[in-house]
Order: structure tokens, then C-alpha cells, then sequence
DNA sequence: GGGCCCGCAGGG
DNA sequence: CCCTGCGGGCCC
């Protein structure tokens, strides 16, 4: 670790957020780091991909007709059986009720529900999160939040977005959304799924929707699935198909959300911050990586 | 590495 | 239709 003078002004930032952050998860009754966790392996994460292009099987609604066809995997721990068989690769007893085969047309969901989406067990695995949304973990392509004010947040992707958040495993914050223009500017128009911050996050209106929907699942205390990325810099994040793993993303059980408050920004603004809390009696989280350094 | 483009789901 | 967003691919 450089000594502190050297360090950049965001850098100091960053930490200095981070341990705020800490400060909070240790409220919640957890010392940070270290605990839990079953330690599989001992694959280091790779600065860089094992391979610089992998062949990726037609993952695209324009390949396949329109729609995503399931495409998880289970990890090989959950790949028996509740028999003790052992499964076909990809297989599980309990995986079936989403399309196993290609769905040209569009494909009528039902809502949205809390908890564990059937078929879909702690550690089940998607190479993206297209694949990951048409099963129904976690309904949505890009945005991290899945929820509605009303109803509250029905599951988050933690994959990287915002560099201060904390990631204790059992324990982890997570930033709002929004504070974004997406729009560029009238000279230059864009149409971005994501820019830097100019201007503070919210609870209002549809920018503020999905924080508001965090929010109400802090005061409902109804659970919300996570999905881990591969992008996330934690050593519970997956390993990512690239660098050695077999998961771009995982789904890792249910959460609560324990606090709920407006902090400050690493871009300079105002963002939502959330603390979120492992439901007990779960298995147990993996960890394919390593400390980080 | 960064920049840019555009598909998609979901909600207003 | 419009807008949002912790994607993914491509180019440089």
C-alpha cells in the first residue's frame, strides 16, 4: 500500500468512503473481513484474460430469433442431486420451470416475486445477464435495481458500478442509481446506459424509482436476491469465464436491507447508499478468489 | 486501455 | 411512444 501523500485526491476519497462504509457494516454486527465462506481453489484473479476473444455461443436476441434462452449452469457442489446422482452438466432436478429451449416469440412473464425464484438455488451461474434476466433472477439487462417503489427492491446486481461500495460477503453496501446524464448534449445527442454523475441522486420521480424501491425494502424488510459479477472487486465476486472461472455472474442468496442513507458521491454528488444484511441458514457464499491485494 | 454504438426489459 | 440503466461488442 503507496503511503498516504502519494495517494490522489479521488484515491483518498475512495478510501476514506469505503472505511465509512465499513463503519456502517460493522454496526450491523459483523467485524470486517474474513469470515464465513467456503474457500474453494486457490486461482489467483488474472490481471488479464486467459484468452483475448472467446468464442461465445449465440448469446444475442438478433442470433436466436428474439429472446434469450436460459442459460444457467450450477455450480458443481449443487450439481447432484438431492438423490446423490449426479446431474448431466448444466442440469439440475430442479431447473425446470423456464424455457430450456429457444423462444422465438416473446415470452409473457409473470410479476415479479420475493425470495428465491424456483429452479434458480444459491450459486446458480450465467455467463451474462441477459441470460441471468430470462430466468427471471434478475429482471433486467442492464440496470443493477429491479423493484418498483410500491412494492420495493426485488434484486440488485453488485458488479463493480460504483468504486467505494464494501463488499464483507455477509455484509455489503450498495450504491443507488441515477444522478446520471444519459442524454449528452443537444450538439452531440447520445443515447448511454451509463456517464458520469451531474447531479445528486434521489427518491423521486422515475430517476429516483429504483432507490425508492431499495428504500421500501429497508422498511418492509422483505428480501432481495444478489447477483454477483465478475467485475466486482471483492473476493466474493466470481471469477468471471475469462479469467478462470466458470461464472460472469452468480446468484447469491437473499439479503435485507439493514440501512438506508444519502452520502456523498465519489463523482462529487449526493448517491444513495443501502447496507445489506445476508439472510442466515443459506449456504454458505463462495470464494474463488483470493485476498485482494 | 477508452470511446461509441446500440439491443433489451421494464415502467411511465 | 418516451425514458432509464452496475451490457456487450466493436473499433481505435
Amino acid at each position: 500500500m503507496a503511503d498516504s501523500a502519494s495517494l490522489s485526491g479521488y484515491e483518498k476519497q475512495r478510501l476514506a468512503n469505503m472505511a465509512a462504509n465499513r463503519r456502517v457494516l460493522e454496526s450491523l454486527g459483523l467485524g470486517g473481513g474474513g469470515h464465513g465462506g467456503s474457500f474453494v481453489p486457490s486461482s489467483k484473479k488474472l490481471k488479464t484474460p486467459i484468452k483475448k476473444k472467446r468464442a461465445r455461443p449465440a448469446a444475442s436476441p438478433a442470433d436466436n430469433g428474439g429472446s434469450y434462452q436460459s442459460a444457467c449452469r450450477t455450480s458443481p457442489r449443487l450439481r447432484q442431486s438431492s438423490e446423490g446422482a449426479l446431474l448431466p452438466l448444466g442440469k439440475t432436478d430442479s431447473m425446470l420451470p423456464w424455457p430450456q429451449e429457444r423462444t422465438p416469440e416473446k415470452v409473457e412473464k409473470p410479476p415479479d416475486t420475493f425470495g428465491e425464484v424456483p429452479g434458480f438455488p444459491v450459486g446458480s451461474f450465467w455467463e451474462m445477464r441477459a441470460e441471468c434476466c430470462a430466468d427471471l433472477v434478475h429482471r433486467a439487462t442492464v440496470a443493477g435495481i429491479v423493484g418498483t417503489p410500491e412494492s420495493g427492491c426485488y434484486s440488485i446486481v453488485l458488479n463493480g458500478g460504483y468504486a467505494d461500495d464494501v463488499d464483507d460477503g455477509e455484509l455489503l453496501t450498495y450504491t443507488g442509481s441515477g444522478g446520471r446524464s444519459l442524454k449528452g448534449t443537444a450538439a452531440n445527442p447520445k443515447n448511454l446506459r451509463t456517464g458520469p454523475a451531474t447531479h445528486d441522486q434521489t427518491l423521486d420521480g422515475k430517476e429516483g424509482r429504483y432507490n425508492a424501491a431499495l428504500y421500501k425494502s429497508h422498511e418492509t424488510r422483505q428480501p432481495v436476491r444478489v447477483v454477483r459479477g465478475y467485475k466486482l472487486d471483492s473476493q466474493w465476486a466470481p471469477l468471471g469465464v475469462d479469467f478462470g472461472g466458470e461464472a460472469n455472474y452468480r446468484y447469491d442468496g437473499l439479503y435485507t436491507v439493514e440501512r438506508a442513507w444519502l452520502g456523498m458521491g465519489l463523482e462529487g454528488f449526493r448517491v444513495w447508499k443501502f447496507a445489506l444484511k445476508r439472510q442466515p441458514g443459506q449456504p454458505e457464499l463462495m470464494r474463488e478468489r483470493v485476498e485482494e491485494d
